[in-house]
DNA sequence: CTTCGCGTTAACTAATTGGTTAAACCATTT
DNA sequence: AAATGGTTTAACCAATTAGTTAACGCGAAG
């Protein structure tokens, strides 16, 4: 890990590392120590206990996912452009962070309960009545062919971070190797963009 | 744990439900004796150790979901066909095991190599190669749009799978409850049937 | 009835792991 | 230069956990 940076970074970048790689379960304090180069004891030192630490590094993850939606459900653009911007962005944003999608889906489904509360304290939680109210407003216009919003929204989701969850499977299966995923990749937000345009104009 | 099964039967019972609800490194084998009903020692009788019990598990949740791929993908029928008897079946397979995806993704994202061997000598490999030529026939023959065959399988797979891989991170956001989702979920291969009719039809 | 051997159990071991502590370190202040 | 106080370390602790062992139960074979 970088030396120039403070302790504390070099715990939360080290165990971001650990966390994200094994999960909570999985993962060894030990080990993010030794990847921090410090000792054992500066984790509880600065974080307390394995669970609080975990809790920061979540949050970071989760935090690094949903605010994206927000910020592209809540634009003034057509859903159709919507749906583009949230293609291009988001297999953009998962690209560069590629295990982070795996972890919270895994983790979550660890406890859900205990996260519900968090995530609506945060605020994460995407406005999606207002979109699904334009949804609706633009299937009655004709613009768009009716599907259920809800559905939709899960094949936009669906097509943009499952692939990257999937990928050790998909990769197997296809036995593919690195080189032809990136480029597969590279090309993914274009096909989905296709397809999605395809489905919805009328 | 129903005490009608023979102690191999409990044993196995046991272990899947706690492995694909905890994944490896979150099992433990004192939960996994204790809901069979048995004596710890007995796990390591009939499975000598940990790793030997996981594999089983593993073998067998992913042996639920490959081979129902490869017999839609070599029936006779056209890829739209195939497309929707594979929303069709796998939807309604997965829901009667939601949980066995994310387990499978997630342990096979811990060390993707050590599977591949694996799956290839247990002929989990889908041939994809003539599903994708009779793909190249139909597009050819102006009976489908032009798609790139990966991204439009990964597509379809995707809009199938990653409901349930991701229904607790969906369940928060949407701030649904079990009932809804269940619902939801019931008409999810119909919605994914006619998205799909959208996209491929010219 | 005794013996044999598989199946089972309780108790145990060894290693791992999260967490603690007391002393050492070191820059800043007095 | 002595005191102060946050930071760091090595050693330690207690709990957990996978795995082992030796004895027990009990039906079948002799």
């Amino acid at each position: 890990m970088d030396q120039s940076q403070n302790t504390e970074e070099r715990i939360t970048a080290a165990a971001k590392e650990i966390f994200i790689q094994r999960g909570f379960a999985g993962a060894r304090m030990q080990d993010i120590a030794d990847k921090a180069g410090i000792n054992k004891a500066m984790l509880h030192y600065y974080f307390r206990s394995k669970e609080k630490l975990f809790e920061v590094i979540f949050d970071e993850a989760f935090g690094t996912l949903m605010p994206r939606v927000q910020a592209i459900l809540s634009s003034d653009k057509s859903v159709i452009e919507k749906f583009e911007d949230f293609a291009d962005q988001y297999i953009a944003l998962i690209s560069e962070h590629p295990h982070v999608p795996l972890f919270v889906v895994h983790e979550l489904s660890q406890d859900p309960d205990r996260f519900v509360e968090k995530i609506r304290s945060k605020g994460h939680f995407p406005k999606l009545s207002l979109f699904i109210a334009q949804l609706q407003q633009e299937v009655d216009q004709g613009r768009l062919r009716p599907y259920n919003p809800v559905h939709l929204m899960m094949n936009v989701l669906s097509m943009c971070i499952f692939p990257f969850v999937a990928k050790p499977m998909l990769k197997a299966v296809t036995q593919m190797d690195e080189t032809t995923w990136n480029l597969l990749m590279q090309n993914r937000s274009e096909e989905v963009k296709r397809f999605l345009k395809q489905a919805l104009i009328p």
